[in-house]
DNA sequence: GCCTTAATCCGAATTGAATCCGAACAATGA
DNA sequence: TCATTGTTCGGATTCAATTCGGATTAAGGC
Protein backbone atom coordinates (compact mmCIF):
# COMPACT_ATOMS: atom_id res chain seq x y z
CA UNK A 1 0.00 0.00 0.00
CA UNK A 2 2.18 3.15 -1.21
CA UNK A 3 1.61 6.23 1.14
CA UNK A 4 2.57 9.86 1.19
CA UNK A 5 5.93 10.38 2.81
CA UNK A 6 4.84 12.64 6.47
CA UNK A 7 8.69 12.47 7.74
CA UNK A 8 11.34 15.13 6.69
CA UNK A 9 13.55 11.30 6.45
CA UNK A 10 10.93 9.96 4.33
CA UNK A 11 10.73 12.77 1.74
CA UNK A 12 14.78 12.47 1.38
CA UNK A 13 14.13 8.63 0.87
CA UNK A 14 11.21 9.66 -1.86
CA UNK A 15 13.71 11.91 -3.13
CA UNK A 16 16.84 9.74 -3.04
CA UNK A 17 14.95 7.15 -4.93
CA UNK A 18 14.16 9.53 -7.93
CA UNK A 19 17.57 10.37 -7.70
CA UNK A 20 18.84 7.00 -8.23
CA UNK A 21 16.35 6.25 -10.88
CA UNK A 22 18.48 9.00 -13.24
CA UNK A 23 21.78 7.72 -12.21
CA UNK A 24 20.88 4.46 -12.78
CA UNK A 25 19.00 4.72 -15.64
CA UNK A 26 22.15 6.59 -17.05
CA UNK A 27 24.72 3.61 -15.66
CA UNK A 28 22.09 0.40 -16.80
CA UNK A 29 19.71 1.78 -19.80
CA UNK A 30 16.24 1.24 -19.22
CA UNK A 31 16.19 -2.14 -19.46
CA UNK A 32 18.89 -3.31 -17.27
CA UNK A 33 17.73 -0.79 -14.59
CA UNK A 34 16.52 -3.33 -11.50
CA UNK A 35 14.40 -2.24 -8.65
CA UNK A 36 17.36 -3.18 -6.61
CA UNK A 37 19.51 -1.38 -8.39
CA UNK A 38 17.63 1.88 -7.74
CA UNK A 39 17.22 0.75 -4.14
CA UNK A 40 21.04 -0.14 -3.64
CA UNK A 41 21.89 3.34 -5.79
CA UNK A 42 19.40 4.96 -3.04
CA UNK A 43 21.22 3.46 -0.22
CA UNK A 44 17.72 1.81 1.10
CA UNK A 45 16.13 -1.63 0.73
CA UNK A 46 13.68 -2.67 -1.66
CA UNK A 47 10.98 -2.55 0.48
CA UNK A 48 11.50 0.97 1.18
CA UNK A 49 11.15 1.97 -2.40
CA UNK A 50 7.36 0.25 -2.58
CA UNK A 51 6.44 1.76 0.59
CA UNK A 52 6.10 5.06 -1.55
CA UNK A 53 5.93 3.64 -5.22
CA UNK A 54 3.13 0.99 -6.54
CA UNK A 55 5.47 -0.24 -8.73
CA UNK A 56 8.77 0.34 -10.58
CA UNK A 57 6.82 2.33 -13.44
CA UNK A 58 5.40 4.52 -10.88
CA UNK A 59 9.15 5.79 -10.34
CA UNK A 60 9.68 6.43 -14.22
CA UNK A 61 6.78 8.45 -13.81
CA UNK A 62 7.93 10.54 -10.87
CA UNK A 63 11.26 11.20 -12.83
CA UNK A 64 9.22 12.02 -15.94
CA UNK A 65 6.69 14.90 -13.61
CA UNK A 66 10.36 16.28 -12.72
CA UNK A 67 11.52 16.45 -16.11
CA UNK A 68 8.20 18.13 -17.28
CA UNK A 69 8.12 20.21 -13.92
CA UNK A 70 11.68 21.59 -15.09
CA UNK A 71 11.37 22.38 -18.72
CA UNK A 72 7.81 24.18 -17.47
CA UNK A 73 10.15 25.98 -14.76
CA UNK A 74 13.03 26.84 -17.39
CA UNK A 75 10.40 28.34 -20.15
CA UNK A 76 8.05 30.11 -17.81
CA UNK A 77 10.78 32.66 -16.42
CA UNK A 78 12.20 32.68 -19.68
CA UNK A 79 8.94 34.29 -21.61
CA UNK A 80 8.76 37.95 -20.81
CA UNK A 81 12.36 38.23 -22.74
CA UNK A 82 11.34 35.77 -25.35
CA UNK A 83 8.21 37.60 -26.83
CA UNK A 84 9.99 40.97 -27.03
CA UNK A 85 12.61 39.24 -29.51
CA UNK A 86 12.91 38.87 -33.25
CA UNK A 87 11.47 35.07 -33.71
CA UNK A 88 14.47 34.09 -34.83
CA UNK A 89 16.22 34.79 -31.75
CA UNK A 90 13.08 33.69 -29.73
CA UNK A 91 13.70 30.26 -31.10
CA UNK A 92 17.42 29.60 -30.81
CA UNK A 93 17.32 31.51 -27.42
CA UNK A 94 14.43 28.77 -26.67
CA UNK A 95 16.16 26.31 -27.98
CA UNK A 96 19.90 27.02 -26.35
CA UNK A 97 18.01 27.07 -23.01
CA UNK A 98 16.57 23.83 -23.61
CA UNK A 99 19.71 21.97 -24.35
CA UNK A 100 21.36 23.78 -21.19
CA UNK A 101 18.30 22.22 -19.25
CA UNK A 102 18.81 18.49 -20.50
CA UNK A 103 23.26 18.24 -20.32
CA UNK A 104 22.85 19.58 -16.54
CA UNK A 105 23.44 17.16 -14.09
CA UNK A 106 25.90 15.08 -16.46
CA UNK A 107 23.03 14.96 -19.30
CA UNK A 108 20.74 13.26 -16.52
CA UNK A 109 18.03 14.37 -18.37
CA UNK A 110 18.77 13.65 -21.76
CA UNK A 111 19.67 10.35 -21.09
CA UNK A 112 16.13 9.84 -19.77
CA UNK A 113 14.34 11.39 -22.65
CA UNK A 114 16.53 9.45 -25.08
CA UNK A 115 15.56 6.06 -23.72
CA UNK A 116 11.58 7.44 -23.23
CA UNK A 117 11.15 9.45 -26.61
CA UNK A 118 12.89 7.10 -28.81
CA UNK A 119 13.81 3.21 -28.00
CA UNK A 120 14.48 2.35 -31.86
CA UNK A 121 18.31 4.05 -30.86
CA UNK A 122 19.43 0.36 -30.51
CA UNK A 123 19.89 0.35 -34.64
CA UNK A 124 19.01 2.50 -37.33
CA UNK A 125 16.65 4.41 -38.61
CA UNK A 126 19.56 4.19 -40.93
CA UNK A 127 17.66 2.86 -44.34
CA UNK A 128 15.13 5.10 -43.60
CA UNK A 129 17.09 8.20 -43.36
CA UNK A 130 19.41 7.14 -46.44
CA UNK A 131 16.29 6.60 -48.92
CA UNK A 132 15.05 9.63 -47.95
CA UNK A 133 18.17 11.46 -48.54
CA UNK A 134 18.49 9.58 -51.71
CA UNK A 135 14.86 11.27 -52.71
CA UNK A 136 16.27 14.72 -51.49
CA UNK A 137 19.81 14.22 -54.02
CA UNK A 138 17.17 13.01 -56.61
CA UNK A 139 14.81 15.95 -56.13
CA UNK A 140 17.87 18.45 -56.32
CA UNK A 141 18.55 16.86 -60.01
CA UNK A 142 15.47 17.56 -61.31
CA UNK A 143 14.96 21.38 -59.84
CA UNK A 144 18.37 22.41 -60.80
CA UNK A 145 17.45 26.10 -59.32
CA UNK A 146 17.47 24.18 -55.77
CA UNK A 147 21.23 23.64 -55.95
CA UNK A 148 22.04 26.74 -54.97
CA UNK A 149 20.91 26.84 -51.78
CA UNK A 150 22.74 25.63 -48.89
CA UNK A 151 22.19 24.30 -45.55
CA UNK A 152 19.79 22.02 -47.87
CA UNK A 153 21.22 19.09 -45.32
CA UNK A 154 19.77 20.82 -41.96
CA UNK A 155 16.66 21.51 -43.39
CA UNK A 156 16.12 18.09 -44.56
CA UNK A 157 17.34 16.96 -41.36
CA UNK A 158 15.09 18.93 -39.62
CA UNK A 159 11.88 18.42 -41.77
CA UNK A 160 12.55 14.68 -42.27
CA UNK A 161 13.07 14.16 -38.27
CA UNK A 162 10.07 16.38 -37.48
CA UNK A 163 7.72 15.08 -40.14
CA UNK A 164 8.36 11.56 -39.54
CA UNK A 165 7.67 12.48 -35.59
CA UNK A 166 4.76 14.68 -35.90
CA UNK A 167 2.80 12.28 -38.25
CA UNK A 168 3.07 8.95 -36.12
CA UNK A 169 2.36 11.65 -33.09
CA UNK A 170 -0.30 13.05 -34.46
CA UNK A 171 -1.68 9.59 -35.63
CA UNK A 172 -1.28 8.08 -32.44
CA UNK A 173 -3.21 10.99 -30.51
CA UNK A 174 -7.12 9.80 -29.44
CA UNK A 175 -8.49 13.61 -29.42
CA UNK A 176 -6.71 15.06 -32.39
CA UNK A 177 -6.29 18.83 -32.30
CA UNK A 178 -5.54 18.66 -36.07
CA UNK A 179 -6.93 16.65 -39.07
CA UNK A 180 -4.67 15.15 -40.80
CA UNK A 181 -5.19 16.78 -44.02
CA UNK A 182 -4.02 19.86 -42.24
CA UNK A 183 -0.64 18.48 -40.28
CA UNK A 184 -0.15 17.00 -43.87
CA UNK A 185 -0.89 20.77 -45.64
CA UNK A 186 1.38 22.21 -43.20
CA UNK A 187 4.46 20.12 -43.57
CA UNK A 188 3.94 20.87 -47.59
CA UNK A 189 3.50 24.82 -46.88
CA UNK A 190 6.13 24.55 -44.61
CA UNK A 191 8.94 22.73 -47.02
CA UNK A 192 7.75 24.82 -49.62
CA UNK A 193 8.11 28.08 -47.14
CA UNK A 194 11.95 27.02 -46.38
CA UNK A 195 12.89 26.64 -50.05
CA UNK A 196 11.10 30.07 -51.01
CA UNK A 197 12.95 31.46 -47.83
CA UNK A 198 16.27 29.90 -48.43
CA UNK A 199 16.51 30.89 -51.82
CA UNK A 200 14.94 34.16 -51.60
CA UNK A 201 17.79 34.92 -48.86
CA UNK A 202 20.77 33.46 -51.52
CA UNK A 203 19.00 36.01 -54.23
CA UNK A 204 19.94 38.80 -51.51
CA UNK A 205 23.46 38.21 -50.86
CA UNK A 206 24.36 38.38 -53.84
CA UNK B 1 20.96 -21.70 -29.24
CA UNK B 2 18.92 -19.58 -32.23
CA UNK B 3 19.06 -20.88 -36.03
CA UNK B 4 18.36 -20.14 -39.42
CA UNK B 5 15.11 -21.97 -40.79
CA UNK B 6 15.96 -24.14 -43.59
CA UNK B 7 12.68 -25.75 -44.20
CA UNK B 8 9.62 -24.45 -45.67
CA UNK B 9 7.67 -24.97 -42.30
CA UNK B 10 10.24 -23.43 -40.63
CA UNK B 11 10.35 -19.99 -42.39
CA UNK B 12 6.82 -19.79 -41.95
CA UNK B 13 6.65 -20.04 -38.66
CA UNK B 14 9.55 -18.09 -38.36
CA UNK B 15 6.31 -15.37 -39.96
CA UNK B 16 3.92 -16.68 -38.08
CA UNK B 17 5.99 -15.18 -34.85
CA UNK B 18 6.64 -11.70 -36.46
CA UNK B 19 2.77 -11.24 -37.33
CA UNK B 20 1.80 -12.82 -34.34
CA UNK B 21 4.55 -10.16 -32.53
CA UNK B 22 1.81 -7.14 -34.98
CA UNK B 23 -1.08 -8.89 -33.18
CA UNK B 24 -0.03 -9.13 -29.74
CA UNK B 25 1.47 -5.47 -29.65
CA UNK B 26 -1.42 -4.45 -30.78
CA UNK B 27 -3.47 -6.75 -28.30
CA UNK B 28 -2.20 -5.90 -25.07
CA UNK B 29 0.21 -3.49 -25.61
CA UNK B 30 4.23 -3.70 -25.35
CA UNK B 31 4.32 -4.31 -21.35
CA UNK B 32 1.18 -6.85 -21.63
CA UNK B 33 2.85 -8.91 -24.31
CA UNK B 34 4.72 -11.48 -23.17
CA UNK B 35 6.19 -14.55 -24.90
CA UNK B 36 3.71 -17.22 -24.53
CA UNK B 37 1.33 -14.55 -26.04
CA UNK B 38 3.09 -14.53 -29.23
CA UNK B 39 3.55 -18.23 -29.50
CA UNK B 40 -0.05 -19.08 -28.80
CA UNK B 41 -1.02 -16.03 -31.67
CA UNK B 42 1.47 -17.99 -33.69
CA UNK B 43 0.08 -21.32 -33.28
CA UNK B 44 3.41 -22.33 -31.61
CA UNK B 45 4.91 -23.76 -28.42
CA UNK B 46 7.43 -20.90 -26.69
CA UNK B 47 10.08 -23.62 -26.95
CA UNK B 48 9.89 -23.20 -30.84
CA UNK B 49 10.18 -18.97 -30.79
CA UNK B 50 13.80 -19.21 -28.80
CA UNK B 51 14.97 -21.62 -32.26
CA UNK B 52 14.92 -18.61 -34.43
CA UNK B 53 14.95 -15.50 -31.63
CA UNK B 54 17.80 -15.13 -29.25
CA UNK B 55 14.93 -13.48 -26.84
CA UNK B 56 11.98 -11.52 -27.29
CA UNK B 57 13.31 -8.50 -27.86
CA UNK B 58 14.82 -9.94 -31.30
CA UNK B 59 11.34 -10.65 -31.82
CA UNK B 60 10.99 -6.73 -31.69
CA UNK B 61 14.35 -6.22 -34.26
CA UNK B 62 12.27 -8.42 -36.55
CA UNK B 63 9.28 -6.69 -36.54
CA UNK B 64 11.25 -3.35 -36.61
CA UNK B 65 13.36 -4.32 -39.82
CA UNK B 66 9.77 -5.21 -41.64
CA UNK B 67 8.67 -1.82 -40.98
CA UNK B 68 11.87 -0.21 -41.86
CA UNK B 69 12.24 -2.24 -44.98
CA UNK B 70 8.35 -1.30 -45.69
CA UNK B 71 8.74 2.13 -45.50
CA UNK B 72 11.95 1.89 -47.98
CA UNK B 73 9.83 -0.15 -50.77
CA UNK B 74 7.15 2.19 -50.47
CA UNK B 75 9.40 4.90 -51.76
CA UNK B 76 11.48 3.83 -53.60
CA UNK B 77 9.29 2.95 -56.66
CA UNK B 78 7.46 6.45 -55.76
CA UNK B 79 10.75 8.31 -56.35
CA UNK B 80 10.61 8.98 -59.57
CA UNK B 81 7.09 10.52 -59.47
CA UNK B 82 7.53 12.64 -56.62
CA UNK B 83 11.14 14.46 -58.22
CA UNK B 84 8.96 15.85 -61.34
CA UNK B 85 6.09 17.26 -58.65
CA UNK B 86 6.17 20.62 -57.48
CA UNK B 87 8.11 20.39 -53.57
CA UNK B 88 4.36 21.16 -51.95
CA UNK B 89 2.97 18.19 -54.05
CA UNK B 90 5.35 15.72 -53.12
CA UNK B 91 5.69 16.37 -49.69
CA UNK B 92 1.80 15.97 -49.46
CA UNK B 93 1.83 12.73 -52.11
CA UNK B 94 4.89 11.16 -49.82
CA UNK B 95 2.94 11.90 -46.39
CA UNK B 96 -0.16 10.15 -47.67
CA UNK B 97 1.18 7.12 -48.78
CA UNK B 98 2.98 7.19 -44.96
CA UNK B 99 -0.12 7.46 -43.35
CA UNK B 100 -1.28 4.66 -45.58
CA UNK B 101 1.34 2.15 -44.88
CA UNK B 102 1.04 2.69 -41.65
CA UNK B 103 -2.69 2.36 -41.46
CA UNK B 104 -2.62 -0.78 -43.58
CA UNK B 105 -3.43 -4.48 -41.94
CA UNK B 106 -5.74 -2.49 -39.08
CA UNK B 107 -3.10 0.31 -38.52
CA UNK B 108 -0.41 -2.88 -37.28
CA UNK B 109 3.02 -0.30 -38.25
CA UNK B 110 1.36 2.47 -36.25
CA UNK B 111 1.16 0.26 -33.29
CA UNK B 112 4.15 -0.53 -33.76
CA UNK B 113 5.63 2.71 -34.33
CA UNK B 114 3.59 4.49 -31.44
CA UNK B 115 5.11 2.31 -28.81
CA UNK B 116 8.55 1.89 -30.29
CA UNK B 117 9.24 5.81 -30.76
CA UNK B 118 7.02 7.48 -27.80
CA UNK B 119 6.38 6.12 -24.57
CA UNK B 120 5.31 9.02 -22.21
CA UNK B 121 2.22 8.97 -23.96
CA UNK B 122 0.85 7.18 -20.99
CA UNK B 123 0.28 10.32 -19.84
CA UNK B 124 1.07 13.96 -20.78
CA UNK B 125 3.31 15.87 -22.50
CA UNK B 126 0.30 18.40 -21.84
CA UNK B 127 1.64 20.51 -19.13
CA UNK B 128 4.93 21.66 -21.93
CA UNK B 129 2.46 21.59 -24.83
CA UNK B 130 0.22 24.15 -22.84
CA UNK B 131 3.34 26.45 -21.80
CA UNK B 132 4.09 26.03 -25.19
CA UNK B 133 1.28 26.97 -26.46
CA UNK B 134 1.10 29.57 -24.16
CA UNK B 135 3.89 30.94 -25.16
CA UNK B 136 2.64 31.27 -28.76
CA UNK B 137 -0.15 32.99 -27.79
CA UNK B 138 2.16 35.66 -25.51
CA UNK B 139 4.46 36.45 -28.58
CA UNK B 140 1.39 37.20 -31.04
CA UNK B 141 0.15 39.49 -28.33
CA UNK B 142 3.50 40.84 -28.39
CA UNK B 143 3.70 41.06 -32.81
CA UNK B 144 0.24 41.93 -33.59
CA UNK B 145 1.42 41.89 -37.41
CA UNK B 146 1.30 38.22 -36.66
CA UNK B 147 -2.29 37.64 -35.70
CA UNK B 148 -3.33 37.83 -39.16
CA UNK B 149 -2.44 34.73 -40.44
CA UNK B 150 -4.14 31.59 -39.90
CA UNK B 151 -3.24 27.65 -39.71
CA UNK B 152 -0.48 29.34 -36.85
CA UNK B 153 -1.95 26.01 -34.80
CA UNK B 154 -0.67 23.66 -37.07
CA UNK B 155 2.53 25.38 -37.98
CA UNK B 156 3.23 25.70 -33.82
CA UNK B 157 2.56 22.01 -33.86
CA UNK B 158 5.10 21.05 -36.40
CA UNK B 159 7.93 23.49 -35.19
CA UNK B 160 7.43 22.87 -31.69
CA UNK B 161 6.85 18.82 -31.61
CA UNK B 162 9.54 18.23 -34.93
CA UNK B 163 11.62 20.50 -32.62
CA UNK B 164 11.75 19.01 -29.76
CA UNK B 165 12.16 15.42 -31.22
CA UNK B 166 14.88 17.25 -34.00
CA UNK B 167 17.04 18.35 -30.63
CA UNK B 168 16.60 14.76 -28.44
CA UNK B 169 17.43 12.86 -31.44
CA UNK B 170 20.48 15.48 -32.62
CA UNK B 171 21.72 15.46 -28.69
CA UNK B 172 21.88 11.64 -28.69
CA UNK B 173 23.35 10.95 -31.86
CA UNK B 174 27.43 10.06 -31.28
CA UNK B 175 28.43 10.99 -34.66
CA UNK B 176 26.41 14.33 -35.39
CA UNK B 177 26.30 15.04 -39.38
CA UNK B 178 25.27 18.49 -37.89
CA UNK B 179 26.38 20.77 -35.21
CA UNK B 180 24.27 21.94 -32.80
CA UNK B 181 24.49 25.40 -33.85
CA UNK B 182 23.47 24.56 -37.04
CA UNK B 183 20.42 22.40 -35.85
CA UNK B 184 19.23 25.56 -33.90
CA UNK B 185 19.92 27.92 -36.89
CA UNK B 186 18.43 26.13 -38.86
CA UNK B 187 15.16 25.46 -36.77
CA UNK B 188 15.17 29.36 -35.79
CA UNK B 189 14.93 30.15 -39.83
CA UNK B 190 12.81 27.53 -40.54
CA UNK B 191 10.30 29.42 -38.73
CA UNK B 192 10.92 33.11 -40.02
CA UNK B 193 10.67 31.70 -43.38
CA UNK B 194 7.44 29.64 -42.44
CA UNK B 195 6.10 32.92 -40.87
CA UNK B 196 7.46 35.29 -43.83
CA UNK B 197 5.81 33.26 -46.35
CA UNK B 198 2.61 32.54 -44.33
CA UNK B 199 2.62 36.23 -44.17
CA UNK B 200 2.95 36.78 -47.59
CA UNK B 201 -0.13 34.48 -48.64
CA UNK B 202 -2.18 35.81 -46.69
CA UNK B 203 -1.28 39.56 -48.44
CA UNK B 204 -1.54 37.93 -51.78
CA UNK B 205 -5.28 36.57 -50.88
CA UNK B 206 -5.91 40.33 -50.14
C1' DG C 1 11.80 10.90 30.63
C1' DC C 2 8.34 7.29 29.36
C1' DC C 3 4.78 5.24 26.73
C1' DT C 4 1.80 4.76 22.79
C1' DT C 5 1.09 5.02 18.19
C1' DA C 6 1.97 5.70 13.61
C1' DA C 7 5.51 6.16 10.25
C1' DT C 8 9.32 4.13 8.29
C1' DC C 9 12.42 0.67 6.93
C1' DC C 10 13.75 -3.81 5.76
C1' DG C 11 14.89 -8.23 3.22
C1' DA C 12 13.34 -13.06 2.90
C1' DA C 13 9.54 -15.24 0.50
C1' DT C 14 6.35 -15.27 -3.36
C1' DT C 15 5.05 -14.77 -8.07
C1' DG C 16 5.26 -14.78 -12.81
C1' DA C 17 7.53 -14.05 -17.20
C1' DA C 18 11.76 -15.03 -19.96
C1' DT C 19 14.67 -18.35 -21.20
C1' DC C 20 16.81 -23.09 -21.48
C1' DC C 21 16.96 -27.85 -22.54
C1' DG C 22 16.37 -32.56 -23.72
C1' DA C 23 13.16 -35.64 -25.38
C1' DA C 24 9.86 -36.53 -29.17
C1' DC C 25 8.50 -35.77 -33.78
C1' DA C 26 9.12 -34.72 -39.02
C1' DA C 27 11.75 -34.44 -43.21
C1' DT C 28 15.49 -35.64 -46.24
C1' DG C 29 18.32 -38.60 -48.81
C1' DA C 30 20.86 -42.85 -49.32
C1' DT D 1 14.02 -48.80 -44.47
C1' DC D 2 17.41 -46.38 -41.55
C1' DA D 3 20.35 -42.61 -40.19
C1' DT D 4 20.83 -37.96 -39.83
C1' DT D 5 19.54 -33.52 -39.34
C1' DG D 6 15.87 -30.05 -38.75
C1' DT D 7 11.94 -28.89 -36.00
C1' DT D 8 8.65 -28.62 -32.19
C1' DC D 9 7.35 -28.84 -27.64
C1' DG D 10 6.35 -27.74 -22.80
C1' DG D 11 8.21 -28.63 -18.17
C1' DA D 12 12.24 -26.92 -15.41
C1' DT D 13 15.09 -23.08 -14.27
C1' DT D 14 16.36 -18.36 -13.48
C1' DC D 15 15.83 -13.83 -12.27
C1' DA D 16 13.52 -9.40 -11.39
C1' DA D 17 9.20 -7.28 -9.50
C1' DT D 18 6.39 -7.16 -5.88
C1' DT D 19 4.47 -8.52 -1.17
C1' DC D 20 4.36 -9.12 3.65
C1' DG D 21 5.09 -9.24 8.49
C1' DG D 22 8.02 -7.84 11.69
C1' DA D 23 11.84 -4.65 13.48
C1' DT D 24 13.10 0.11 14.10
C1' DT D 25 12.46 4.92 14.68
C1' DA D 26 10.26 9.53 15.18
C1' DA D 27 6.34 12.42 17.37
C1' DG D 28 3.40 13.85 20.79
C1' DG D 29 0.81 13.44 25.16
C1' DC D 30 1.48 12.55 29.89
Amino acid sequence: MTRKPQQQRAKATVDAIVQAGFLCLAKHGIEGTTTRHIADEAGIGVGSLYEYFANKQEVMDAMYQMVVADVVSMIQPLTPRLVKMEIHEAVRTLLYEFRELLMRDDARYLKYASQAVNVAQRDNLEPINKILNDLVVQYVMHHPEVMRLRNLPVMSYIIINGGIFSVIRHLGESAPMLTFDQLAGGLADMAKHVMDGEMRKVDNEQ
